[in-house]
DNA sequence: AGAAATTTCAAACGCTAGTTTGAAATGCAT
DNA sequence: ATGCATTTCAAACTAGCGTTTGAAATTTCT
């Protein structure tokens, strides 16, 4: 069918499974469903990938390796610095073609973490933290560390939050999800943006 | 077994089958684990409830209805009503042993609404809203209508998902989720509080 | 080219889930 | 007490799941 690459039978399932584990989720998600996607045959996934968790582990580690290529201008002030990183969160919850089935993925990880997520969780912290502790620490200098570390969480849980619940946001003002997505992509970049500036300027 | 209450076998199934929805997840949770739970046959579910989605809907429909509850002391000022609505909604996380559980429920349809939630939701968004716009707008009253409204809705997604990313509070300070988990909800809640305050109070 | 290893395939196996069934037990009016 | 409706029960049914299997097809190596 979709024959835009020669690929091996392994990398159609790869390429395929993201996708349908994030929307479904993973208990959800059948073999059967993958296969018939990929368009190959039932025993490919027990044989390429031992089993299906195996399958699921695989796709969990190239999603999470795919997300964590970030080139930072550490250049710019921190004002500049952390619209940017809000302007990138949001972004991939609204960017489904490329990228968004792995954040839906990391959603459902963080709802009921998964045994090979909890391995890569500390490569996520690891590689995100620094940047968002050293944005907090410009903007108020004056923060001690456990309140610049709350700030830093209170950040990136916005960030994932407001996106995420849009369900509400569509609830209490309806008409919201008629709205373009990149309109509402930027209407929540600049309010989580100027929110997270006023809270971490202002705070204490 | 836990014969507290001389309840009918329909009253015993709804009892039980909430805590371990919210456990397992809808669709994770077998008909078998109910039964086995309450104490009675296989069939009552399907007998009392029509089926599995009869069952859920009728559990979520109590979870919701009996959250609904709370008494508003419309009299303080707003900065003490703000408090008191993160503090309660941080404590709702830790308290297992009452109300835990429907917490927990309400997180999983945030994250893939069921069709009977869906119907739910706007009773849950109407009677909350109010009082949260009420106390942003009392905060700042310069706030024009969008501004506010999304305020609103960054302090509700920040109370719900900075305890819900615990995971990720412990990855970056090991040690977090050994506290006391009254102490954790008293920080994150004076943490909110601050955060929010000083955000709605000093944006643009 | 021919042999060996690898990969693909259709089919079936075993298991668990939700549901159905029909009889037995219980409650409740007359 | 008797008859009828409601509720409970053990057991079986159906469907869909992950997995296994062994042979066929394909690729790889000498």
């Amino acid at each position: 069918m979709d024959n835009r690459s020669p690929s091996s039978t392994r990398a159609r399932i790869l390429e395929v499974a993201g996708p349908i584990f994030a929307e479904k989720g993973r208990r959800e998600t059948t073999i059967r469903d993958i296969v018939q996607a990929a368009g190959v045959n039932q025993a490919a996934v027990n044989y390429h990938f031992r089993d299906k968790d195996g399958l699921y582990a695989e796709v969990l580690r190239v999603a999470v390796h795919g997300g964590l290529k970030t080139e930072s201008e550490e250049g710019a002030p921190a004002e500049q610095r952390l619209r940017e990183l809000v302007r990138a969160s949001v972004q991939r919850f609204y960017d489904h073609e490329r990228q968004g089935w792995q954040t839906r993925l990391m959603m459902r990880e963080l709802e009921e973490p998964s045994a090979p997520f909890v391995t890569l969780m500390d490569e996520i912290v690891g590689h995100i933290m620094p940047r968002v502790s050293r944005i907090v620490a410009e903007l108020n200098p004056a923060l001690d560390d456990e309140q610049r570390w709350l700030c830093c969480h209170s950040l990136m849980s916005h960030c994932n939050g407001m996106p995420k619940a849009e369900f509400f946001l569509e609830r209490s003002r309806p008409g919201w999800l008629n709205r373009p997505a990149a309109e509402r992509a930027q209407q929540l970049t600049d309010h989580i943006s100027r929110f997270c500036l006023a809270a971490i300027g202002g705070i204490e």
